[in-house]
DNA sequence: TCTTTTAATCGTAATATTGCAATAAATAAA
DNA sequence: TTTATTTATTGCAATATTACGATTAAAAGA
């Protein structure tokens, strides 16, 4: 065990998961706001802001760009790490469809 | 290793990561929307709606539960389980206000 | 070409998560 | 009280995640 088991879940509630798990730890929380304000491209200062080997920050960019949430472009010999608005936006309405669920609700208990 | 670093992480960048991390399982969605669904008090009814043994079903309705958004009150033998709809605001707050960065922003790259 | 700079990958250790069988605990019913 | 019924807990095995040092790869500049 130890794998969760994805194949009784239907595509929708897996997709909800994944996303939801690429914000499941601060590290890519933190990425994600530092990317959101420099409101540009940033290259390498990821591991200067937050205080993580340089290892583990390109562990990170790599779980989110696996998402599409994030994009990297080549810029000489360093690369310049962006949000993809287009699948942030796609990310945007499956999370908020989920979490918008009570609003079709009259609470019980 | 194989623990996250949460102290070099603000409250509020380790709070949404809490929050997303519950999120961050299929069956733990699934269970939240059953409740959902069920638009009232559900039971013991998870285990056969989900595919899951009792034990891994309580284990993630701990987990909920231990972030408030669900609760649970004794119904005689078995116990009823409902969204804690207070507490799922505060998260929708947290989480909404996380994901809708991309509006303040004009994109780059 | 050689060196520097930057990021990705590899290897590894430590901890966390997932899942379930077995058992315990709590309540209701007989 | 004894017996079901239902849920929580315990104990364990398998896998995943996190983190980092060391190394590799790729591009720029001397």
């Amino acid at each position: 065990m130890g794998t969760a088991k994805t194949e009784i879940f239907s595509a929708h509630q897996n997709e909800i998961a994944r996303f939801a798990k690429a914000f499941g730890h601060p590290a890519r929380v933190a990425i994600v706001q530092h990317l959101f304000k420099m409101n540009s491209c940033i290259c390498g200062d990821l591991v200067l802001e937050i205080g993580l080997a340089q290892a583990t920050i390109s562990q990170h960019l790599k779980e989110l760009k696996s998402l599409g949430l994030i994009q990297g472009t080549v810029e000489g010999t360093s690369i310049c790490y962006c949000i993809d608005a287009k699948h942030w936006a796609k990310m945007k309405t499956i999370i908020s469809e989920f979490i918008d669920q009570d609003l079709n609700i009259n609470n019980c208990c």
